[in-house]
DNA sequence: TTAATACCCTATCGATTTGATAGACTATGC
DNA sequence: GCATAGTCTATCAAATCGATAGGGTATTAA
């Protein structure tokens, strides 16, 4: 299940995008306009700004503003920030990877065949996507 | 991410799967040749007996059994029985739908877009895939 | 018929995660 | 220097997860 962190952050970085300009934006009316707690979409956007996505500006006319174009936004960036693996298990994690310790041998575990292609057709619409397609 | 109780299930039905013939087989077999806590894997394949893919005997010579032919168990049911909803979102859901209270519309809606193609991508793959894929 | 076997069911428990809130601090612009 | 708006830390209730304990009940072999 998506977790409302991931949900709310790509919520606020669609709205970002859909602004025709990019002038800082407030919390306040992010959190107002997706129907978000404002003090939860603060840490959220906290994390979308360490990670490179967002710019801030503190005070009169501050707010948070993209520094990409939204279509040089992948959703494979976006969902490993927000939600971490895409692999629904760790051991066939591009960026997370780590041994089942229950697991004698990857090579012949059916989980891990199973896994594995699911997390390759969820990479694979990752990829296809950017912020740009989005909002379309 | 994966639940242990989905993992540990996939793995006992693979087992399961993998002897020749269907005689009843013990818990106590099964925990100990996949590595799983016995208690817990009670709970499970309680689950999938009351779900129809495990037939079960009771009493000396007792356990469980497959009651379909592996390649006639398809990863769907399966998924959606041990895990849940196969979406990530309830509003994309084909079997569990719900719709987003803080969403007004799914129609312009982002995350419902994307969710969408990534349920989509999921589903192919576990129609693709039988029990019987996962054990060759 | 009886006793062993093995599934069935309920309850509980600690640990972790999640989503949310409060409050103080800091930098910016007028 | 004062209002504004992002930054950071701490905390917290609720839910979920994985696991365990312990007794109940049906079946079978002897």
């Amino acid at each position: 299940m998506l977790s409302k962190k991931t949900k709310y952050g790509l919520k606020a970085l669609s709205y970002l995008a859909s602004l025709e300009d990019r002038q800082p934006v407030q919390i306040a009316e992010i959190a107002k306009h997706e129907n978000i707690s404002q003090k939860f979409l603060e840490s959220i956007l906290l994390t979308l700004r360490k990670s490179g996505l967002l710019g801030s500006k503190k005070g009169k006319g501050g707010g948070y503003y993209l520094i990409k174009d939204p279509k040089d936004i992948l959703m494979t960036d976006v969902m490993r920030i927000l939600e971490g693996p895409i692999a629904l298990v760790p051991c066939v994690s591009l960026n997370f990877y780590e041994k089942c310790e229950d697991c004698p041998d990857e090579a012949t575990c059916s989980v891990h065949k199973l896994m594995l292609q699911v997390r390759d057709s969820a990479l694979t619409v990752y990829r296809h996507n950017t912020l740009a397609d989005l909002i379309k």
